[in-house]
DNA sequence: TTAATTCATAACCGTTGAGTTATGGATGAG
DNA sequence: CTCATCCATAACTCAACGGTTATGAATTAA
């Protein structure tokens, strides 16, 4: 089994994480404090799902003085992208193999 | 927030019952008993799985007797890419947004 | 230097959830 | 009818995880 798919469902699987990391990807860097903010969680909270999300490679951090900014780094989703791809490919093989059949029975 | 892919991503954030999803889509309708076969885990562990798959419109099951088949419905994997999507959107509409800027500077 | 701010880590707690065994209902076989 | 098979549910256990408060390290401000 593929392991980037595992980490990625897994990290983006609990709502307050796949939260943060959609405001990343639409208002941009952003850093701990502003996060913490509307995040409805503690300040500590947020800096383990932050944690949680650049072990997946779904972030990046950038230390500037004592504040850090994070922003989303979405090439991560290609191998989610990719599953579900297959997955619908898989599929799409499975149809098209039963359109043969039930071509070469009208005959 | 959206709940559709809250769902998805929490039912396919577990390992064994996303490899249950994978075979159904890889290899077309099964069998309870067919499924925990391979799965690694006990029958009644699959028939969870299975229910937690149907829930989420995953799957959908077919009684036929005393066996009971499960097959994939990928058509549910489109709040997923929905999502991958947009995210990736938003990506790349603060890079336009950053083109632009750029190119007004340039003048 | 002292005080305040920003973030990360440690330690702990409660809940969730995936697994198990036990069991029963429904169907097919003899 | 009786027995075996297939699946689902119940009851339980245990580990993982998300949340909290407490604390400390690093940086900025006074």
């Amino acid at each position: 089994m593929a392991a980037a798919p595992d980490l990625l469902f897994r990290t983006l699987a609990d709502p307050t994480r796949r939260a943060i990391f959609e405001r990343l990807c639409r208002e941009g860097e952003q850093t701990v404090g502003a996060l913490t903010m509307r995040s409805g969680v503690s300040q500590p909270a947020v800096s383990k799902h932050l944690g949680a999300l650049k072990q997946a490679g779904l972030v990046r951090d950038r230390h500037e003085g004592r504040q850090t900014h994070y922003s989303a780094r979405p090439g991560a989703l290609n191998p989610l992208i990719d599953w579900t791809s297959q997955m619908a490919g898989f599929w799409q093989k499975r149809l098209d193999a039963l359109d043969d059949l039930l071509k070469r029975m009208d005959q």
